[in-house]
DNA sequence: TTCATTTATCGAAATACTTAAATAAATCGA
DNA sequence: TCGATTTATTTAAGTATTTCGATAAATGAA
């Protein structure tokens, strides 16, 4: 529903973590769909670590979780991604 | 000279602040030409916590600063932000 | 030079974030 | 059902960030 400053600023905060930023990377590895359980051989954290890192992503719509068996699947929301851009864009227009 | 993962990090937890949103936006409103003294009527923080936030955002190179006799006029840097939506969207392409 | 104005720095307190161990919950396979 | 696997939650320690008061530094004006 748009991007306003209080939500750029909870995204922004986001995407301000380097484990958190490999996770997206690795979504993006993975064809845009990533297995929560793969993330142990790729980030360099405890589990829960892992987990708290995926809930910030998940709860600031970054990504989408979905549930298949024991495991969960991870995608990249390409929209909430293309509403904060929009609001940087909306930055340099003076 | 280009993002990466790290700068994109650190430019990311340079936006993850109200307060340094609210001074983006300011240098927007005067068209891209702010003055520092002019923050302390728009910003609710004491002076040297302007000060900090000020810094934290040229530390990143996302505004300059020009001294102008006892001021210091501030500019948006519309390449790093630029650099960092070419990171972002980069993460869409899977 | 002296005073007022503007910005920067230092130090400390309060708050927030990151991480991992322990444990719980959910699900699959045997 | 029982045990193994995967993910989530709780708790606590360590670290980082935000904020402000005090103070310093730089500059312009009288």
């Amino acid at each position: 529903m748009g991007m306003n400053a209080r939500k750029a600023e909870k995204i922004s905060k986001a995407l301000a973590d380097p484990n958190r930023l490999l996770i997206l990377k690795e979504i993006k590895k993975q064809k845009d769909c990533l297995y929560c359980v793969d993330l142990n051989q790729v980030i360099d954290l405890a589990q829960p670590s892992i987990a708290h890192h995926l809930k910030m992503l998940t709860d600031t719509d970054l990504i989408t979780s979905e549930k298949e068996g024991r495991n969960v699947k991870y995608k990249l929301n390409k929209q909430i991604l293309d509403e904060y851009i929009q609001f940087l864009e909306e930055l340099k227009r003076d």
